[in-house]
DNA sequence: ATTAATCCTATCGATTTAATAGGAATTACA
DNA sequence: TGTAATTCCTATTAAATCGATAGGATTAAT
């Protein structure tokens, strides 16, 4: 399951995309033009910003806006952030990798094959796909 | 992450699947050559039997056996049983659908629509992939 | 009968998730 | 210079889920 943090994230991403102007983009607006609740709203602004997706200005007029063209933001960085790895078991994931402790040897083990395949299937979606595909209005 | 009732499940059914006697097999030979835990192991069993994959055997001498071949036991199935919908939200999922309380029109909605091509690249996999896929032993 | 297996239900502890609360720090502007 | 508005940060909580365990009921072979 995908969680609302990351759907929230998203949301708010395609949202911030999507504003023309050059002026930052309020926390207290994207909650409430997405319903989502502002304050948990707050805390993923915050991370995207740790993860260099965002920029943000502090105090009145302040708010979010994008660091890197929309075009530039690419779906797997975003997933990997808000909602971890891709991979569905750590054994096979690329940046969060872990060996199992059960599962001896993991040439063998067909857990193991099955997920890689599912793993390089969704990376290939969320590698090619960015915010501007994402906020393109059409 | 994959939940380890699937991880049990599909290694469980693939150890089944290898076994070559007509022979049911026990539980316990499973959990204790699979590491897994054999009262756990015991109601994964179960939900695969009532799902229509495995047979059983009760009393002495007995225990599971497949039902089906393994070219027929399709993993997307199998994953629908254990870990549910292969779909990230419910909005997307063909056999679990639900629609977002929040989300006014999903045609517009961004998450729904990367969420698609999510599921569908795994389905591709899924669907391609047996049960004789896992348990062939090179 | 006895033994050995599946079957079934209930429960528990730990973890994670979604959300809330409260306030500190910073900035715009009157 | 002070006030309002905003981001920033930490802690806490309620609910859900997950992994595992417990205890026994049922069934079948010998």
């Amino acid at each position: 399951m995908l969680s609302k943090k990351t759907k929230y994230g998203l949301k708010a991403l395609t949202y911030i995309a999507r504003s023309e102007d050059d002026m930052p983009v309020q926390v207290g607006e994207i909650a409430k033009s997405e319903q989502i609740p502002q304050k948990f709203l707050e805390s993923i602004l915050l991370t995207l910003r740790k993860a260099g997706f965002l920029g943000s200005k502090k105090g009145k007029h302040g708010g979010y806006y994008l660091r890197k063209q929309p075009s530039e933001i690419i779906m797997a960085d975003v997933m990997r952030i808000l909602e971890g790895p891709i991979a569905m078991v750590p054994c096979v994931s690329l940046n969060f990798y872990e060996k199992c402790e059960d599962c001896p040897n993991e040439d063998q083990c067909t857990v193991n094959k099955l997920m890689i395949q599912v793993r390089d299937s969704t990376l290939k979606v969320l590698r090619n796909t960015t915010l501007e595909d994402l906020s393109a209005k059409s």
